[in-house]
RNA sequence: GCCCGGGUGGUGGAACGGUAGACACAGAGGACUUAAAAUCCUUUGCUCGCAAGAGCGUGUGGGUUCGAAUCCCACCCCGGGCACCA
C-alpha cells in the first residue's frame, strides 16, 4: 500500500470490483428499515455531465452509503427523462432520430456517474421513452381520465413559435418559452388538460407536512395563489342616448321595492311565508330568467309588465331593447371597499361584452370593437410589460353597485385578466393602485372609503403637517395624493351604515349581507390553472385516446397499451398546430373498443407527465403485470431524501405531488406526498471570460460584456477581458467534465472537493486547484494508516473493552467517538462540508500520535496495549467514516488493513457516549458579558464550585475593582457571567 | 412593486441566545534538502503596545437580554422567484 493518495493506481480497480460484486443492487433484507435516496430524473443531454451535475449526485451518494453501512435497505436508483422537447430538438439539429441518440447519451451519463463512484442500482434503470415504462404513463392517463381529471377543451394557449408546440403556464417565463426564449403567442386550439385545480387546496395544505426548503414551499404557495373573498353579481343597465350625454344621475332615494311589491301582489302571485321584498323580487326575476318553465304559471304579460316596471324604477334608464336582464360576476378580496366602487372593468375577452354591445351607442360599439381587436393581437409578453401604461375603453353601459344603488360605468381594459377570477372586477381606485392609475388616466371618480393613517397623510402632506387639514384635503381631492391609501388596518368612511367598522369587521358584515341578498357568496380563488399537457410534437408519450367518427372520445383499450410511438424518419413539427403524428395514417386510423372506426389523438404528452411518477416505478421497475406492486411502493415510499436544483419548484415538484395525491385517492399508493425531504443543491460556477463590447456592439439589459472562448480571451489585450463566475454550460465553453477532473485529481478528490468547498446548498466557485487540496488530505490519511501498519490489531473490537485505558488511549478513544458523533450527525443533516472538516480535524489529532517528529522516531517508547488497541480502533473508524465521501480510498485502505470485502458492507461505527465525554471542560468567565478569562474544571462540578472558580480567576479581579457583584449567571460547564456595577 | 434566501478575516466558510472566526486556502517564519518540489512544524481578524495587556470587531442604525452573528423593528446592498391574480 502506498503512503499517499495515488488515485490512478487503485480507483478504477475498485469500481470494477464493485461492478463484479453487483455491490449496489438494492437489498430487501427483512426487518431492516428502509431509506430511499433519489436524485432528480435527468435528461441525458448530448453535452454529457459536467462537474456541476456531480454536485447533485455526490451528496445523495454520501447519505445513501452511510445508510447502507448503518444496515438500512437502501433504494438509490437512477434513470433517464428521455422523452420531451430537448431530446427532439437536439435530434433534429443533428439530423438523427431521438431514439438511438438518447440511448447513446444515456450510456455516456451512466459511464460518467460510474466514473465518480456513485452507488446507483443500475439494475433498476429505465428511460421514460421505454415502451415498458410509458405503457404505464398511459395507464395513469386513463386513470385520470376516468376520474374526470383529464379533459380536452379549446383554449387560448401559449404557443411557442420556435418549439412549434404549446407550452404549460409553468413553462412560460416572462412571456417567453422557457427553453427557446421565444415570445409566446396566443393560439386557440383544442388541448388536453389535467385538472390540477381540483387539488389546489390539498396541494397547499400538505406543504405543511413535508420537510422542504421554505423558499420552494413559498414558491408553490404563491403559484397556487389562494385568496379568499366575495364573488357577487352586478346588474348591467343602459342609459338612453340623451341621458348618457348628461352627467351621471343619482340613484333614486325612495324605496323602489315597495312599489314593486304592490305590483307583485296585484299580479296575483302569492309569495309563501314572510319573504323579504328583496327575495320576492329576486324570485320573480329568477323565474323569468332561469326557470322559464315555471313562468307559465303566471300571466306572462303581467309579469313582463312588472319587469318593465322594475327596470323603469331605475331612474333615467331605459329597458334594453332585448328586454333581457344582463349581469356579470365580480370577485374581490376587499368587499369592505365596495362603497368605493366607482367603475367596473371587464377583461376584453369577457363573454358578456358581446351582449352589452348591441345595446350601446354605435360610437362606443366601434371603440370597444377596436380595443378588443388590439387586445387580441397583443402578445402575451407585450401585455405583461412591467408598469405598462393602462389602456381601456368605456362600453357605454353601467353596472349597479349593490351596496348603494349607484350606477357605475363599465369599462374594458386588459389589466383585468380573463383567466383569473371572473374576468371582471369592481374597481375601487381609492384603495387599489391599479384602479387608481386607471381612474387618474381616464378621469374617473375616486371615492375614499377607508380612513387614511396619519403616516399616509404625512407622507403626502404639502407644507407643514396638520393632520385634520390634510384629511380634509384628502377627502376633497384624493387624486392629488398620487397613490391610493392601502391598509387593512383602519376604519371605514363613506360607507353608510358600515362607517366606523374596521376593515375586517366590514369584510365579515358585507360578506354576510351579500350572501343574504342572494347575489353572491364568499369564495376562494386560486391562481393555479389546469395543467396543459398536449404537445404538438413527435418525441413524447402518445395520449391513449381515440376520437370516434361521431365525435366521441374513447380511451384506448387497456389491453392495447402501450399505444406505441411509431418509428418515422420525418418527425419534424409542422408548425400549423397539428402534431407530426397526424401525418402518419397507419397510426391515426384505428378502431375503438366497440369496433367503430376512429382516429387516434395525435398530440403527445409533455415531458413532465413522464417524470410525475418515475419514483414509483423505481420501487418495482420490471413489473410487466402492473405499474407497480402496491406492497413494494408502500414499503419504499415516500422518498426520504430527494435532491435536485431549485429550478423545478413549480413544475415537476408540483405535478408529481398532484399525481401522487390522485393515486392516493385511487388507493394505489399509501402516501399523500411523494418526497418527504427535499434539498436543493447549489450550482458550480466557473470562471468565464467576457470582453468589453466593441464600437457598434450593444449589450442586452443586464449584460456586462460579450462571452468569448478561453482561447480568444488569451489573445485579447488584458484591458479588454474580464472574468465572471457563471454557471457551467457547453455554450459558455467553461465546462469541466468529470473525466477531466478524475484524470487530474482523482475521483475521491473530486468528490471531497464538491462536498467541502461550500455548504451543500450554496454555489461553488470552481477551481481545479481546489481538488488537489483534498487530494493532499487523502494523502495524509494514507500516511497515517501506513504508519500504523506495524501496531495495528484487526481484532481490537474483541479486546478493547478488557483493557484499562491509560491517558493516551483514553484521549484517542475520546477523539474517535466525538468524531463518530459529529460525522454521523452532519451526514444526516447533509451538512457535508463540515463532515469533511471533522475528518480533517480527526486526522490532525491522529497525526502527532501516529507520526512522531523526525529524529525522535528511534527512541519512541513502545505503545501500551491500550494505546495499540485505541489506535487500531481509530484506524478502522477513520476508514469507515471516510467511506461515504471517498469510497475508493476507503476500500483500498480497508483491504490494506487486512479486511475482506467492501466498506459499503461494513458496519458504520457506533458512537459511545461515555467515551466521548471530556475529563475537563473549559469554562469562560465573563464580567458584564465580556470575556475576561477561562478556567478548566471537571464537567460535573456543581454551580457554587464554578462560581468560586470564576471569582478566583486572576484576570477577572481588575474588572471587578470598585464594583459590587450583583448576580452570577452560570451555564454549567460552559460559562460564568459575573454581573457587577 | 411583492415574496423568499443571503451579507462573518486577504479568500471559501464554522458557530443549540453562551469563549466569533472550527476546517481549509492564501500569507509569514522555520525544519529537511546542494537546490527545488513534496512533506512537516510554528504563526496569522483589525488597531495600539517591546511586552503583559487593552480597545474594536459578524452590512447600517435602534431594541430585547446578564449575554446577540443568532431574536425583534427600520434601512442599505447582493442573489433568486413572481409579476396588472382584483
Amino acid at each position: 500500500m502506498a503512503d499517499r493518495y495515488e488515485p490512478a493506481s487503485f480507483e478504477a480497480k475498485w469500481r470494477q470490483r464493485w461492478l463484479e460484486a453487483d455491490l449496489f443492487r438494492t437489498k430487501e433484507k427483512p426487518d431492516a428499515r428502509k431509506f430511499y435516496g433519489l436524485d432528480f430524473f435527468p435528461y441525458p443531454s448530448g453535452a454529457g455531465l459536467s462537474v456541476g451535475h456531480c454536485k447533485n449526485f455526490v451528496p445523495t451518494d454520501v447519505i445513501c452509503r452511510m445508510k447502507a453501512m448503518q444496515g438500512f435497505n437502501v433504494l438509490h436508483p437512477m434513470g433517464f427523462d428521455a422523452f420531451g422537447l430537448p431530446a427532439e430538438n437536439e435530434a433534429i439539429k443533428r439530423h438523427t432520430h431521438p431514439a438511438p441518440m438518447i440511448e447513446r447519451y444515456a450510456q455516456r451519463y451512466k459511464d460518467q456517474m460510474e466514473l465518480i463512484g456513485i452507488s446507483y442500482d443500475w439494475s433498476r434503470a429505465f428511460k421514460s421513452s421505454d415502451p415498458d415504462y410509458y405503457k404505464w404513463t398511459q395507464w395513469i392517463f386513463e386513470l385520470l381520465y376516468k376520474r374526470g381529471l383529464a379533459y380536452r377543451k379549446s383554449a387560448s394557449v401559449n404557443w411557442d413559435p420556435v418549439e412549434k408546440t404549446v407550452l404549460a403556464d409553468e413553462e412560460v417565463i416572462a412571456g417567453r418559452g422557457e427553453r427557446s426564449g421565444a415570445l409566446v403567442e396566443k393560439k386557440w386550439i383544442p388541448q388536453w388538460f389535467f385538472k390540477i385545480t381540483d387539488y389546489a387546496q390539498r396541494l397547499l395544505d400538505d406543504l405543511d407536512t413535508i420537510d422542504w426548503p421554505e423558499g420552494i414551499k413559498t414558491q408553490q404557495r404563491n403559484w397556487i395563489g389562494r385568496s379568499e373573498g366575495v364573488q357577487f353579481s352586478m346588474k348591467v343597465v343602459f342609459h338612453t342616448p340623451q341621458q348618457a350625454a348628461q352627467p351621471e344621475s343619482e340613484a333614486k332615494k325612495d324605496d323602489p321595492l315597495a312599489e314593486l311589491e304592490a305590483e307583485i301582489r296585484a299580479s296575483g302571485f302569492q309569495p309563501e311565508g314572510d319573504m323579504s321584498k328583496i327575495n320576492k323580487a329576486k324570485e320573480i326575476s329568477d323565474k323569468l330568467n332561469k326557470h322559464a318553465e315555471d313562468a307559465h304559471k303566471f300571466d306572462l304579460d303581467q309579469i313582463d309588465g312588472i319587469m318593465q316596471k322594475m327596470r323603469g324604477l331605475e331612474e333615467g334608464l331605459e329597458v334594453s331593447p332585448h328586454g333581457k336582464e344582463l349581469s356579470f360576476d365580480v370577485f374581490t378580496t376587499r368587499v369592505d371597499t365596495i362603497f368605493g366602487m366607482t367603475f367596473c372593468v371587464l377583461a376584453p375577452e369577457h363573454p358578456i361584452v358581446e351582449k352589452i354591445l348591441p345595446n350601446v351607442l354605435p360610437d362606443h360599439r366601434a371603440e370597444v370593437d377596436k380595443y378588443r381587436e388590439q387586445a387580441r393581437t397583443l402578445s402575451e409578453a407585450d401585455r405583461q410589460v412591467v408598469n405598462r401604461e393602462k389602456t381601456g375603453v368605456f362600453t357605454g353601459a353601467y353596472a349597479v353597485n349593490p351596496a348603494n344603488g349607484k350606477h357605475v360605468p363599465i369599462w374594458i381594459a386588459d389589466y383585468v385578466l380573463a383567466t383569473y377570477g371572473t374576468g371582471a372586477i369592481m374597481a375601487v381606485p381609492g384603495h387599489d393602485q391599479r384602479d387608481f392609475d386607471f381612474a387618474v388616466k381616464f378621469g374617473l371618480d375616486v371615492v375614499p372609503v377607508i380612513k387614511p393613517s396619519a403616516d399616509y397623510l404625512k407622507a403626502h402632506a404639502q407644507g407643514d403637517f396638520n393632520e385634520e387639514r390634510e384629511y380634509a384635503r384628502y377627502l376633497a381631492d384624493v387624486k392629488s395624493f398620487t397613490d391610493p391609501f392601502d391598509s387593512k388596518d383602519a376604519t371605514l368612511i363613506n360607507s353608510g351604515e358600515y362607517d366606523g367598522l374596521t376593515v375586517s369587521e366590514a369584510q365579515k358584515g358585507l360578506g354576510l349581507w351579500i350572501e343574504g341578498l342572494g347575489i353572491g357568496d364568499r369564495k376562494v380563488q386560486y391562481k393555479l390553472r389546469d395543467w396543459l399537457i398536449s404537445r404538438q410534437r413527435y418525441w413524447g408519450c402518445p395520449i391513449p385516446i381515440i376520437h370516434t367518427r361521431d365525435g366521441e372520445d374513447q380511451l384506448a383499450p387497456l389491453d392495447s397499451l402501450p399505444v406505441e410511438l411509431p418509428w418515422v424518419e420525418n418527425y419534424e413539427p409542422s408548425g400549423d398546430g397539428a402534431s407530426p403524428l397526424a401525418r402518419i395514417t397507419e397510426f391515426v386510423n384505428t378502431t375503438d373498443l366497440d369496433g367503430r372506426l376512429g382516429q387516434r389523438e395525435t398530440d403527445t404528452m409533455g415531458g413532465f407527465a413522464c417524470s410525475s411518477w418515475y419514483f414509483l416505478r423505481f420501487c418495482d421497475p420490471h413489473n410487466e403485470e402492473r405499474a407497480w406492486d402496491p406492497g413494494k411502493v408502500s414499503y419504499w415510499m415516500p422518498v426520504d431524501c430527494y435532491v435536485g436544483g431549485a429550478e423545478h419548484a413549480v413544475m415537476h415538484l408540483l405535478y408529481a405531488r398532484f399525481w401522487t395525491k390522485v393515486l392516493y385517492d385511487a388507493e394505489l399508493v399509501t402516501v399523500k406526498e411523494p418526497f418527504q425531504r427535499l434539498l436543493n443543491q447549489g450550482q458550480v460556477l466557473a470562471r468565464t471570460p467576457f470582453r468589453k463590447p466593441r464600437e457598434g456592439e450593444h449589450l442586452a439589459l443586464g449584460e456586462e460584456g460579450i462571452l468569448v472562448p478561453f482561447e480568444e480571451a488569451k489573445l485579447l489585450p488584458e484591458d479588454q477581458v474580464f472574468y465572471r463566475w457563471a454557471r457551467m454550460s457547453k455554450s459558455k465553453g467553461n465546462v469541466v467534465t468529470p473525466e477531466e477532473a478524475v484524470e487530474q485529481a482523482g475521483a475521491d478528490a473530486l468528490r471531497l472537493y464538491l462536498l467541502f468547498r461550500a455548504p451543500f446548498d450554496a454555489d461553488i466557485e470552481w477551481e481545479n486547484k481546489g481538488m488537489e487540496d483534498l487530494g493532499r488530505f487523502l494523502s495524509r490519511v494514507f500516511r497515517i494508516i501506513d504508519a500504523t501498519k506495524r501496531d495495528y490489531v484487526q481484532e481490537w473490537r474483541d479486546l478493547i473493552d478488557f483493557e484499562s485505558l491509560d491517558d493516551s488511549s483514553r484521549k484517542l478513544r475520546r477523539v474517535t467517538h466525538q468524531t463518530i458523533r459529529n460525522v454521523t450527525g452532519d451526514i444526516e443533516k447533509l451538512s457535508l462540508n463540515t463532515y469533511v472538516s471533522w475528518l480533517m480535524k480527526y486526522v490532525n489529532e491522529l497525526n502527532p500520535v501516529v507520526l512522531p517528529t523526525r529524529g525522535a522516531q528511534e527512541e519512541k517508547t513502545p505503545r501500551s496495549r491500550a494505546e495499540v488497541l485505541a489506535l487500531s480502533e481509530a484506524v478502522d473508524t477513520l476508514i469507515l467514516l471516510l467511506a461515504p465521501g471517498a469510497p475508493h480510498s476507503a476500500d483500498e485502505l480497508w483491504e490494506a488493513t487486512g479486511h475482506d470485502g467492501f466498506t459499503f458492507e461494513a458496519e458504520w461505527p457506533r458512537f459511545n457516549e461515555q467515551l466521548a465525554v471530556e475529563d475537563l471542560v473549559t469554562v469562560a468567565v465573563q464580567v458584564n458579558g465580556k470575556l475576561r478569562d477561562t478556567f478548566e474544571i471537571s464537567p460535573d462540578a456543581d454551580v457554587p464550585t464554578q462560581e468560586e472558580a470564576a471569582k478566583a480567576c486572576l484576570k477577572v479581579a481588575p474588572h471587578l475593582d470598585g464594583k459590587t457583584i450583583r448576580r452570577m449567571i452560570v451555564v454549567p460547564g460552559k460559562l460564568v457571567n459575573i454581573v457587577a456595577n
